[in-house]
DNA sequence: GGTTGTGGTTGACAGTGTCAACCAAATGAG
DNA sequence: CTCATTTGGTTGACACTGTCAACCACAACC
């Protein structure tokens, strides 16, 4: 079926467009490996599996997030056994997060799958424009996070 | 309070951070001018006003996004009373989308929003970045959007 | 005329983002 | 130490976004 490409010179419209084709991409891809996870539960687990001394707040954190739904993600990531919570010695209230070894499986499938996702996207990329593009896009985030 | 930045120098990292961004700091130019209007609403009021000869159907091609949710879009702008529709005198299936007054002020409206908001995430950028941002943009888009 | 394709509607549901109320532990001031 | 305040986390509620499938009416084509 013929496909219109349709570029757009609007910042909003560009940024729109971009954001929809990522996440249908990875989606897609995330599908075809067959794990049944939505993306932001596999960005949690990311968080996760980087940092040994995380908790829910400092996931909140990194991805700006709203707690809330911190929390109800890392309740669904406990159900599917990806992680388990241990207490945080240096506060009663918390809990450390950490991936079991399930997770870390999992986590090194997603690995491989978004940098395909990546290259995908980028196949098309003269040499320098992904950094370029990572560079510009950073200070614009920069700037809307600094209000 | 102290807010940490965090630039990634991944690409999915960069994409979600830059994304939220921007959503978040159109919907607070949004409520703060006091519209009661949801992105993807405006989204299509603006490709409304930019075509007269528009239907749901091509405003679903246009934003890539299912009908079903066009559809329901289109109904609320309709309630609303920013846009009408008009027999399609080529095709008794569809209806031509049009603005109201009342929706073309909208639009204006919003339009000054959205350089607003993106005078305000590019105010860092040096001189060529937004179009070589947009044209990197575009370029990854369209490798998606081919498969 | 009947078959097949297309524009549009509806229902249902998963996923995402946000706000407010709340509890319990930590923290800091007096 | 004690009390007030702050912080980590949970819960409920709700709006917005994205997707799929069934369906109807008209179009297009043989």
């Amino acid at each position: 079926m013929g496909f219109k490409h349709m570029s757009s010179s609007s910042l909003s419209e560009t940024l729109h467009q971009l954001t929809h084709a990522y996440k249908k991409q990875l989606r897609e891809t995330i599908k075809a490996h067959r794990i049944a996870l939505p993306v932001t539960h596999i960005r949690a687990l990311k968080g996760i599996c980087r940092n040994p001394e995380c908790t829910a707040q400092s996931i909140a954190q990194r991805m700006q997030r709203d707690k809330a739904q911190i929390t109800r993600v890392v309740n669904e990531l406990l159900q599917a056994q990806l992680i388990i919570k241990i207490d945080n010695p240096n506060d009663r209230r918390s809990q450390l997060l950490r991936p079991t070894p399930e997770g870390e499986k999992i986590m090194a499938q997603i690995n491989t799958i978004e940098q395909q996702t990546a290259e995908h996207m980028t196949r098309q990329l003269q040499s320098d424009d992904l950094t370029t593009f990572i560079r510009i896009a950073n200070t614009m985030s920069d700037s809307v996070n600094r209000s």
